[in-house]
DNA sequence: CATGAATGAGGCTTCATTCAT
DNA sequence: TATGAATGAAGCCTCATTCAT
């Protein structure tokens, strides 16, 4: 999804080092921003800096594979959310977690900005398939009348990414969070 | 915590070099983000690289100077709203206003998050002066029937800021806006 | 001087790969200059590699061959024309062609310089076989009163390799070969 | 003639650093070739690795300048002889002067190779100049009668850096040189 | 034997900071 | 004080070489 040459499925070590490095750099961009050093990235992954750069061309390469990967994550909890019982508590909820993910991971609000800013930005086709499943997610809750219907999928993306940001920087609970929601609350 | 030998009240040409180079570094930090070089705010400024470190000794403590700034300036607007007559319309004047400001300069969020943080933070005591200005706002409105009366003023804050970071960020409009306007109003 | 544990004849298909990619290394070298990759070679041979350094265990090494490979295909050539009819023809064709071969490929004027400095240099015993029979052409042009009789090998492969050098840097045609030719006839 | 804001002088100091530099440039290309390190240029010019980059913002740039001085050197030697007595001997000499320079710096003959190839060049406006120069010294030649007279300038540039070459690479005396010379004069 | 993933030294360049002018 | 040249640590990236598969 990054760059080796398309086709090859990759070694089974390496399909390893790779994963090995998105994670490490997943946590360093999390604890230390997106400015921090790809050489801290492999002292944490426990690689050489040529391993990264052999799967990551470039430090941009690497910051995208860690948002995609980030926004596919999210996009795959809002998918199991569809077919819950109550629309209303599977909408609400899935907010709520993504803003307690953001709170720890700064690169998780990056991701939903990137993500909103739709498919020119550095999530690529990511970003469309996450909106998509809130889009379902928003739809379901407003047909069971939990959310207002006035509401788009663009706009709670984008909400989502103000109260994820809050919720990192500001050092804010859940009260802001309650502000938000009834907000979205049908009047 | 900004430099020359506390005391000394600094000629009047070094007084007008500071300010110069301050408004330099609020320019190219809102346009290049905040790892911009300082010999660019130098240029800009047109002063010495030189003397910019004079002022400045350290690259950080050019970045609180100017979100100190940032966050003075948003005080003083808050001040200035105190005697309006609609105290709602000032509330939300001033809310819309500030999210404004920080869509076309990040380093307003930056200084929003950093204020919101407490005095602790990097802002200092411009931080709580902030605070001060928006409860006494909000207190106001919550008067008039305006706002809710269960929100506190660091909750604004916080939504303040992830409302400006989404504006800069997640690319959205006024619509984002009206569902947290919304959320503020009594039920 | 190439590799392998000496003796061992090198199986068939090895042979071919060792082919190949001295074949490619002659061209990447010709096409990009000698700082051209090491994985280039690789990519353009078709092999991987691991493979191009288990032939050539060094990058130096791999020159090296490019480069003795050059030698004995212009000591060849020349060996060719010992029979020729018109020596001076033979001779003063010889030189023309191997200066429109240097202009295409600059590895070919190194070859002759390296060629040229003797024995001791990176072409081994290839560089006297080219200087031998250069000798033998140029001893027989002398006879037929076609080149003036004070002039030795060396001199003329000197000349070779300026010409040739002149030939692909300077973007020089026939004009400058024919002062030098006129220096080398008989006056 | 390189890169610093055009106009402002440059501080005496600098102006000395720069030139400590372009000439520790200069030896260490000629020793090491020019894919020698930048680094070893500051080492051993004396100063920090940053100066370099501060006087010449490119690896290429500073390759470039010394490229320039070397063209702009060899085209003053030229001028100097524009007004000597025995024309033949103005021009022979400073091409055996030429090619003696050579032998050792292997960049003068890359100097000569890029100015030969015109304006288009690395070298920019110097490459003319020498080849102006080396055009008056030539002509005065050829109207004394001590040169061919259906010869050009340019094939005079591309002959001595052919000459040059062959001087700094192939190991070659001054018979070589002989041989060049008798094919440029009259016959 | 062939493959290509892993390694890490080394190269170029930027930039915060210091200091001579 | 102001200036801007000097410094060198640190970042990104390349590539020859090694080694597990």
């Amino acid at each position: 999804m990054t760059s080796p040459a398309p086709g090859r499925p990759l070694r089974a070590d390496a399909q390893r080092n790779r994963a090995k490095v998105l994670a490490a750099a997943e946590e360093v961009f999390a604890d230390l921003g997106t400015s921090a050093s790809t050489e801290e990235v492999a002292r944490r992954a426990g690689v050489g800096i040529g391993t990264v750069f052999r799967h990551f061309p470039t430090k941009e390469s690497l910051l995208e594979a860690v948002l995609v990967t980030l926004v596919e994550r999210l996009a795959g909890e809002a998918e199991e959310l569809r077919a819950a019982d109550d629309a209303g508590a599977a909408f609400f909820g899935f907010f709520s977690r993504v803003v307690a993910q953001a709170a720890a991971k700064q690169a998780v609000t990056e991701a939903l900005a990137e993500a909103g800013v739709d498919a020119r930005g550095v999530t690529g086709r990511a970003g469309p398939g996450l909106k998509d499943a809130i889009g379902a997610l928003l739809v379901r809750a407003q047909r069971a009348g939990a959310v207002r219907s006035d509401v788009e999928a663009g706009e709670v993306m984008a909400l989502l990414a103000g109260m994820s940001y809050a919720a990192g920087h500001a050092g804010v609970g859940s009260d802001v969070l309650r502000i938000a929601f009834d907000g979205l609350r049908p009047r």
